[in-house]
RNA sequence: GCCGGGAUGGCGAAACUGGUAGACGCAGGGGACUUAAAAUCCCCCGCUACGUCGUAGCGUGCCGGUUCGACUCCGGCUCCCGGCACCA
């Protein structure tokens, strides 16, 4: 009987199914295990072998710890929201229902097909009106809180279709879909105050376990920094300009000023002399792109023909309006120090300000800003103060003259949580004829998304909704009151905000999630997915969590304690996969060819997890080899067992070898280096087959170290040793210490640091054993001819240097 | 420009805290079995030179340093990938 992974494979995969043999219960004696895929967005496309690498992983995890004795959540779902559902029914008219409800069904039927250990009673839709519900809900929560908010804010605009896009679905000014031109608009937006937050997460950071680098995107998209905000009046008005600046100890060398032209002053400072310039000015920023602002090669401006007067020396300094200051940041006007700012100095070269160094540079200095430490110069009282000094000095000094005060600042901007879109959770609200804002109860949602017969936009730069008036106008049932629904939708991000939470408890019909479940699962043990979701996804999902521990909603204070990163699997001439590239490898296709288990353990060998790793169709030829030859190792001919596995007394060697596997593949499946791991049980593979006996103590574990990268086969394998029950829940092999050490090991001689010489000496031999031994060889004292040791180095277990002369 | 990550045979890669560079696999070469092929099993496989086993030299992107000894540590570069980008 040959090894046939299409008969044993769909067999197992239904007997898992039909025994439960994963659903999780709520409670147990056991350790608790919450291993996490980030969960996916159905496509039309199906699974290409990319997605499928981080679900292996986490697969091979959960088993290996339910193995362990761990009561293991693992749990999938569906993020099923989204564009290219809407936008296909903007094409045929198809409810993104039907579309989202085919392409699920494809998912699930692919990632059956590979075996994983999901816990399918627990898979859940963000589309689904029982999950949405309770989005809505926690909506309601942050807009009770105070962090939720409507405001004016620019969107992308696109007249040509007639609707706002995304900021992923615009590339350098243009729609994605058409090239058509995008421009900014200010409309009327729903924000969430995720910059309440920013302290805390950046500084909850700190005690994670997340690969340094995904930390390090998310500081520096919170950038934080330091400073302080200072007030310069304005000469011949009661007026103060209030500017934020990281560097107070500069202000003796600030000599203009600059505000952006979004801010709201300008037409006011600008004289009779300057005011059409400055109009003009603006209305010409107003129409550039983001883009085109930064890749301006000069710096543009206009001056306003008004004053100020620097409160550090009582100098008139001019305020200029120009665009390389932003309004978003800060308060969207600066001191301008050329002398130790870049941005400062070119424009002030450009439109000809004045320049005074306030630090002193290096004497081999020769550029021009000079940004790096040195004593203070040309600045009263903190004149050889260096930078940190000068700061701290000069803070105190505004503060103390009631001219400003220490600042913190994030780039971190709030969160634009509304989308002119249909296929999202509708806001849970009403707008009041007498101007308030309604949240609904609880028990009036889900308010469930409206059938509309177009999916196209109004054409308003409002969603689809909008065009529903029986919908968007009604009637409060509480207060009587004539009011509008919200037309606009949240965005995708919304449901994978708390998904890990309803996960602990999916079919809850009266709250989210209970709180006894909540405090036995959270946090998540273990998160994977792609370093795609860096920044967006995990910091608002933490956002999100934050808010549910201050309500008392979680237990914990961060929702993944540890996160690592999958990297892609990139098609065979090293590129991305895609469709338009010609390079998508359909692991339909491959698992006709070679089974699950084949692709599973392949994907695991290509090389380390967080890695990018080109596909090669010859290497799961190699894997499929491999399981061949496990098989063979129990069954030759017949249908039964080989008649060489017996219940025998195993030798030495293949003790050793077992046990030393054990080991290597233990502590590797830990460290999630799985593709040493495989090489791992290779080498014990190789190492047994060689041999003519096939003990039956040694054979078992050898299956049980298989069982979570090849699930299937082990499970076969088991089955035909005589086991009536699946090997989900059988104890994992332990490696005993016994057979891990050697009698005699091999050592090298070094001889003035090259390798000379290798000899077999006992393993717990001395350096003057085997020193002696060294010297002893022919080669080395070949080496040593005619010279004199002059120091010896000896490393237990591996080497003995030799410096000679 | 700034912040990450990476570079090791023909290819994917391994090497725990400085101590045998290339485990394991792919591709390639040779042999066994076979009428033959496939499959399987065994052996070889970094480069160069002399050459029979072998011996020596070189070799982890580049240049330099520390060390008896460096893929590993330090300084300076090059190229590739990802993120951010006039954030004051």
């Amino acid at each position: 009987m040959a090894y046939d992974p299409s008969a044993i494979e769909p067999r197992w995969q239904r007997y898992w199914d039909e025994h439960g043999t994963f659903r999780t219960p709520d409670s147990s004696d056991r350790p608790k295990y919450y291993v996490l895929d980030m969960f996916p967005y159905p496509s039309g496309q199906g699974l290409h072998v990319g997605h499928p690498e981080g679900y292996t992983a986490t697969d091979i995890l959960a088993r290996y710890k339910r193995m362990r004795g761990f009561n293991v959540l693992h749990p999938m779902g569906w993020d099923a929201f989204g564009l290219p559902a809407e936008n296909y029914a903007v094409r045929t008219g198809t409810h993104p229902a039907i579309t989202t409800r085919r392409n699920i069904e494809t998912f699930k039927r692919q990632l059956k097909m590979f075996g994983f250990s999901y816990d399918w009673e627990r898979e859940i839709a963000t589309t689904h009106p029982e999950y949405y519900r309770w989005t809505q809900w926690i909506f309601t929560l942050l807009y009770r809180q105070g962090l939720a908010y409507e405001a004016e804010v620019p969107v992308n605009w696109c007249p040509e279709l007639g609707t706002v896009l995304a900021n992923e679905e615009v590339t350098d000014g243009k729609s994605e879909i058409g090239g058509h031109p995008v421009i900014r608009k200010p409309m009327k937006q729903w924000m969430l105050r995720i910059t309440a937050y920013a302290e805390r997460l950046l500084a909850d950071l700190e005690g994670l376990d997340w690969p340094e680098s995904i930390k390090d995107l998310q500081r520096n998209w919170i950038g934080r920094s330091e400073g302080a905000e200072v007030d310069f009046p304005v000469v011949g008005s009661g007026r103060k300009l209030r500017i934020f600046t990281t560097r107070p100890d500069t202000m003796f060398g600030a000599t203009y000023m600059v505000i952006s032209p979004e801010h709201p002053w300008v037409d006011e400072l600008a004289t009779a002399g300057a005011r059409q310039s400055v109009a003009a000015y603006r209305a010409e920023s107003a129409a550039k792109s983001d883009r085109d602002r930064q890749t301006a090669k000069e710096k543009t401006g206009v001056f306003t023909g008004t004053y100020c007067r620097n409160p550090a020396n009582g100098q008139r300094i001019p305020i200029w309006v120009a665009d390389y200051v932003m309004m978003g940041y800060g308060t969207g006007a600066i001191m301008a120090v050329p002398g130790q700012d870049e941005r400062d100095w070119e424009f002030a070269e450009v439109h000809g300000l004045p320049i005074v160094r306030t630090v002193q540079p290096p004497t081999d200095f020769t550029g021009k800003a000079y940004v790096g430490d040195g004593p203070a110069i040309n600045s009263g009282f903190l004149d050889g103060l260096g930078v940190a000094e000068a700061k701290e000095r000069m803070t105190a000094w505004v503060e103390a003259q009631g001219v400003g005060e220490r600042k913190i600042n994030y780039k971190l901007r709030d969160w634009l949580f509304s989308r002119q879109r249909y296929w999202g959770e509708p806001f849970p609200l009403l707008k009041l004829a007498d101007g308030t804002v309604r949240v609904l109860e609880p028990d009036e949602l889900p308010l469930m998304l409206p059938q509309v017969d177009t999916y196209k936009p109004a054409g308003t730069g409002e969603g689809p909704l909008a065009t529903i008036a029986d919908w968007i106008h009604t009637t409060d049932p509480v207060t009587g009151q004539t009011a509008s629904r919200e037309s606009n939708t949240m965005p995708q991000w919304a449901g994978s905000c708390w998904y890990y939470l309803r996960f602990v408890d999916p079919r809850n019909r009266q709250r989210a999630w209970d709180p006894d479940r909540e405090r036995y699962w959270l946090p998540v043990d273990l998160y994977l997915g792609g370093t795609e979701h860096a920044v967006l996804h995990l910091l608002y999902a933490r956002f999100w969590h934050k808010v549910l521990y201050d309500l008392g909603l979680v237990s914990t204070n961060e929702p993944f304690q540890c996160l690592r990163n999958q990297g892609m699997i990139l098609g065979e001439n090293g590129e991305k996969m895609s469709k338009s590239r010609g390079n998508v490898v359909n692991p339909d296709d491959v698992i006709a060819d070679h089974g699950a288990d084949a692709l599973r353990m392949f994907l695991m060998f290509l090389g380390p997890l967080d890695r990018d790793k080109p596909w090669n169709p010859r290497g799961i030829e190699g894997l499929h080899r491999f399981l061949d030859r496990v098989w063979r190792l129990f069954c030759d001919e017949g249908e039964t067992l080989s008649a060489r596995v017996q219940d025998v007394a195993p030798d030495d060697a293949s003790l050793r070898a077992l046990h030393r596997c054990i080991a290597d593949v233990t502590e590797r499946t830990e460290k999630l280096n799985f593709n040493t791991a495989i090489s791992a049980m290779m080498i014990l593979v190789n190492e047994l087959t060689q041999r003519d006996a096939r003990p039956r103590a040694v054979l078992e574990p050898c299956v049980l170290l298989l069982a979570p990268y090849a699930p299937h086969l082990a499970e076969e394998l088991w089955r035909l040793l005589g086991h009536g029950e699946s090997l989900a829940y059988a104890p994992w092999p332990r490696s005993d210490e016994r057979y891990l050490v050697q009698a005699t090991v091999t050592y090298v001689v070094q001889i003035n640091g090259k390798v000379r010489e290798r000899l077999e000496a006992p393993a717990d031999a001395g350096e003057d054993e085997v020193r002696a031994l060294a010297l002893a060889s022919e080669r080395v004292q070949k080496w040593l001819e005619g010279k004199q040791v002059r120091k010896t180095v000896f490393v237990p277990g591996k080497l003995v240097g030799l410096v000679v002369g």
